[in-house]
DNA sequence: TGTACATCAGTGAACGCGCGTTCACTGATGTAC
DNA sequence: TGTACATCAGTGAACGCGCGTTCACTGATGTAC
């Protein structure tokens, strides 16, 4: 019997308010000290309860740095699971990845203010533990990725091309994102702009001559 | 006055066959008891030299984990520079790899056996950590492959067509590599017809449509 | 509406552990004359 | 070939540190009747 979700109760509420708190806590601490200057004990008690629960919440400290970005990535993939089959592969990641995009601002701010999300994107590319434990989670999202593809196309699982799809797919996010929050400030409209502009140049980007 | 590499005096080889003895010491360790199961003290008790040793050589656990695989990118970086200017970025790229695998096996073996490196290769794509670490130097291998294109080419900085292409061609490598450590055993020979193969099929993932 | 029980989020305190660093030092290798 | 000095690889011992875990427990929330 599965159960159906109803609206959360207080307990769920409670666990909810809880779990933001420290992400909140943990992100401004980050931010004002860095990530390696930080204890996991002055998180738990900058978001008042104890380091044992924490450890409830979060099974590390990359975790909590690297869990606004982990939601905006799960949106992603559930928006690619939703592409109408008639789309073609990259043509689905691209609708799929704006898709996303709608009302992400909201989600993000119900837990942390947008500006410190985008400083705290900034710290995690010049943190190397936190960039490491990020690209293997964006290698994670890539192999679910490739399986999807390779699903909704109904490829043997060996076929190369899904999973080279994927990569050259990510690597422009991956540029795009960097831009998003370098340049752009954390600026939507212009991260859906440059989005689609490197898009268009994947085609040119893998061309023998590009000087024709 | 810039100092011509003699040939190395004692001093030299000395430190050599340290680190050498490190690793070797390390990465038969790592395959025995697991990477997170192997202490420094363990390894520097195994290569006969004291743990304050062993930080001089590396800074790091990860490091010796990741030292053979280092090695074998430098080649390749060192293979990207020497392509003449004339061949296109992706011709460049593809002709570089294969070049930097001449005598790969005899620059291994001076260090470790084949089959141990073959091991730790396995063992880096289970090691969450080491995982991390490895894809973290990754992205700065292509970073740094990016801007060697974009200058032989005589690109803007923020040109994207570079970066898009060595994503692509970076994601055909690690696919690549993961076979040649999984399904073909360590055989090179097979590792390049792979990598030939997948290379011939980025331009068509990129494709609109598959099944035409 | 009230009672009895089950569940489970949060606690407090203590701890093991290995990484990576710091100190002042020794002795082998390299170099100059 | 020999002496005097400079360099630098390696040592030994000790330590600070914070992460992540373990224990037995409390009290708030949820549920059944």
């Amino acid at each position: 019997m599965q159960a159906i979700e109803g609206p959360p109760g207080l307990r769920e509420r409670k666990k909810r308010r809880t779990r933001d708190a420290l992400i909140r806590s943990a992100l401004e601490l980050f931010s004002l000290k860095g990530y390696e200057g930080t204890t996991v004990d002055e998180i738990a008690a900058a978001a008042d309860v104890s380091q044992r629960t924490f450890f409830r919440y979060f099974t590390n400290k990359e975790e909590v740095a690297l869990s606004v970005q982990d939601m905006a990535e799960s949106r992603f993939l559930a928006a690619v699971l939703e592409r109408p089959a008639a789309e073609s592969p990259l043509t689905a990641l691209r609708t799929a990845v704006l898709a996303s995009w709608d009302g992400i601002e909201e989600a993000i701010e119900a837990v942390v203010p947008l500006e410190l999300h985008v400083r705290t994107y900034r710290m995690i590319q010049e943190t190397p533990q936190l960039l490491a434990a990020h690209l293997r989670r964006q290698a994670e999202l890539e192999d679910r990725l490739a399986a999807e593809i390779a699903r909704r196309e109904g490829l043997p699982a060996q076929d190369p091309r899904p999973r080279i799809l994927v990569a050259a797919f990510s690597g422009v996010m991956r540029e795009t994102s960097k831009l998003w929050a370098d340049v752009a400030g954390g600026d939507m409209a212009e991260l859906r702009g440059t989005t689609a502009a490197y898009l268009d140049q994947i085609g040119p980007a893998l061309a023998e001559n590009w000087r024709s």
